[in-house]
DNA sequence: TGTACATCAGTGAACGCGCGTTCACTGATGTAC
DNA sequence: TGTACATCAGTGAACGCGCGTTCACTGATGTAC
């Protein structure tokens, strides 16, 4: 009868089990911001229709509807970093680790466009401080620093000419995201195939050289 | 005595002088838009405010909101080519060209963030045909354009290395775009100097080659 | 094993707000005669 | 030169809506005795 729908009735938590309601909250406002695309679609009220729970429910949780966004963007940079993580972990040259890592991003910028944009299209995050401030870093921090540290492994291994890693590194991240986010909005644009322009882009933003163990040595 | 502040009560234009209405009403969105940094702040109500009319006299200008950040979009394309189209004139070699047209670009993108968002944020413009469609390009696809076609002319004076121009002016374009955007939403992030990092950004890109005119031949 | 009670998880109704949009209108400006 | 009138630019009041947030509350669950 309503004009909106709620998915379900939803049971009532039992006792010592309320904080379970916080993470249902996370999870049904990230669904609602992939979903719909728009941030303003999150609302508290409708983040609360999404859980089947009544809107106030949501303050015993969360201060005010802001701090709801707040945390599924905490949530996704921690997702991100994880994927990050394994992606790099699964190889072994420094070249591969670039590649896998950076390709682990654009793929969570893919599957979550909204949320993605979000993420880092609003201030706040990715502050980075030159060293490590409090010995643990924030996932947009961390992304970039293992950028920093991956280019300068490749210069070990003789397999980049990068003279600043610093600048090199920013040069990737920046053409990075502007894929990440030109490509979903615009469909239509004649875009080169994926796996040749990401590549270019790394190899070339990086100062990659052809490996010695695959292109014939002089 | 009331709670928000109108510009002024404004004068009623003059019989046959209603049009300039319509360019009074594009600019309080544009200047709203610019002043708030949000597209949700440019509010139908909030433009009426802005311009010192009442909220239905929109109403013989745009059929809905939607229709009036349209025209501020429409509007921002149009200044952006103006301003690169200048900036290119003004140069000689094909180097200096892609330099001083996205420099442009950028200095449209640094002094309206906002508008700069909202016009490359959402889909619609950029659609970008292979051939020019009507013999006449929207702004955004001639921007993109004009950058193959300057890597082409690089390439033609010895300038440029680039064996795929639509593959590197698209590379060039996300990149300056991802900069753009993540930029001014990260004061505090340590970016290199601007000049250095755009240099290297299209240099690389562009596969362009030191000018045998100020690098010493061989 | 039975019962009074505290606690916890969550609700229903209400508030004031600014929004987009509709409607019938007003009053100055110019035009026809 | 005077006057009736059409036109044009814009208004004021009202509508229903969904929003964030507040408040006093309810009723099942577990605990103390």
């Amino acid at each position: 009868m309503t004009t909106t729908q709620q998915s379900r009735p939803r049971a009532r938590n039992l006792r010592g089990q309320g904080a379970k309601l916080k993470s249902d909250i996370v999870a049904a406002a990230g669904r609602l911001l992939d979903e719909t695309g728009n941030p303003d679609a999150v609302t508290l009220r409708g983040v609360a229709r999404e859980v089947g729970v009544a809107a106030p429910s949501i303050y015993a949780h969360f201060p005010d509807r802001e701090a709801i966004l707040q945390a599924v963007i905490d949530e996704g940079f921690l997702q991100l970093q994880t994927d990050m993580e394994a992606a790099r972990a699964a190889r072994i040259g420094p070249v591969d680790k670039i590649m896998a890592g950076l390709r682990a991003f654009l793929h969570f910028a893919r599957a979550r466009p909204a949320r993605y944009a979000v993420m880092l299209g609003r201030p706040g995050s990715l502050e980075l401080q030159p060293e490590p401030s409090r010995g643990i870093d924030d996932p947009a921090t961390f992304a970039f620093r293992s950028l920093v540290t991956a280019i300068e492994d490749c210069v070990r291994d003789g397999r980049s000419v990068s003279s600043d890693s610093h600048r090199d590194a920013t040069a990737l991240l920046v053409a990075i995201h502007g894929y990440a986010l030109l490509r979903p909005t615009r469909p239509t644009f004649p875009w080169p195939p994926e796996e040749e322009l990401v590549t270019y882009l790394i190899t070339t933003l990086a100062g990659i050289t052809p490996s010695e163990t695959q292109d014939a040595p002089r």
